[in-house]
DNA sequence: AATTAAGTCTACTCATTTAATAGACTATTG
DNA sequence: CAATAGTCTATTAAATGAGTAGACTTAATT
């Protein structure tokens, strides 16, 4: 399961993909309609902007914006930005690898069974993109 | 990610596993061997005991052991055993679903994507089974 | 049969990580 | 310079992970 960080952090970026083209988004708004709690929403963002997804605008008719167009980012990228790891399990992590301290990967049959599994996940994370986050409700701009 | 308590679950079965039909293991013996704090790991195997994997014998010869053939559970079923979720979001887990406050899921992109790649996890962890999770090291009866 | 050793079971307590809140501070626009 | 909106620092709350102490059961030994 992605923490509810990672969580948050899709649904802003699935709002901002939505919005993408038409200036800031305030913290605030997103907060709203995705229900966010807005202080961690806020260290978010920051993360997110940090990482070189988003920009800001401060003072009055700032905001947050995506800074590419929501195509050029994938899901897989998107939850690795926060601190997410894709991978069931730490020693089949790609970015967040961990070695067992009991297993020989070479021998683990887990070790095997979590690689073909996340194999599966990645295929997917990597082909889909932000722009497939945009609710139906949100925009018409399909 | 899966919890350490759902990654330990895994690990103990997976060594259970390659000791089907050879009576009782000792948790000591299953804490050293997968480096697994033993206190954890005794509530761990309570759980799997009282969800019906398992079965225990107390006093002097023994231990813990699987039920069934290893064959007979799924890694699906064990990482739900154990109170995991396998998918990445509470509204697509089929077993610990939760609705979001903020989406209608029929138009929700992310909850879309999100079913999409649990299904393709499902697909796997539905096939294999704890006799997959048999090191090499630990048995030769493969 | 009584004793004792080997093992599980139960109930707390402590530590770490993750989530959420509050308020002061800084930059920008008009 | 006043109002708006992002940024930063500090604290609190909740969930997860780990450790401790001891009671209870069973089986082998005498």
């Amino acid at each position: 399961m992605l923490s509810k960080k990672t969580q948050y952090a899709l649904k802003a970026l699935g709002y901002l993909a939505g919005k993408y083209g038409e200036g800031p988004v305030l913290i605030s708004d997103i907060s709203k309609i995705k229900k966010i709690p807005i202080k961690f929403l806020e260290t978010i963002l920051l993360e997110l902007k940090q990482a070189g997804v988003l920009d800001s605008k401060k003072g009055k008719g700032g905001g947050y914006f995506l800074i590419e167009s929501p195509k050029k980012t994938t899901l897989a990228q998107a939850i690795r930005l926060v601190g997410g790891p894709i991978a069931l399990l730490p020693c089949v992590s790609i970015n967040f690898y961990e070695k067992c301290k009991d297993c020989d990967e070479a021998v683990c049959g887990l070790n095997k069974a979590m690689k073909i599994t996340r194999d599966a996940t990645l295929k997917i994370l990597e082909k889909k993109t932000l722009s497939e986050l945009i609710d139906r409700a949100d925009t018409f701009n399909l």
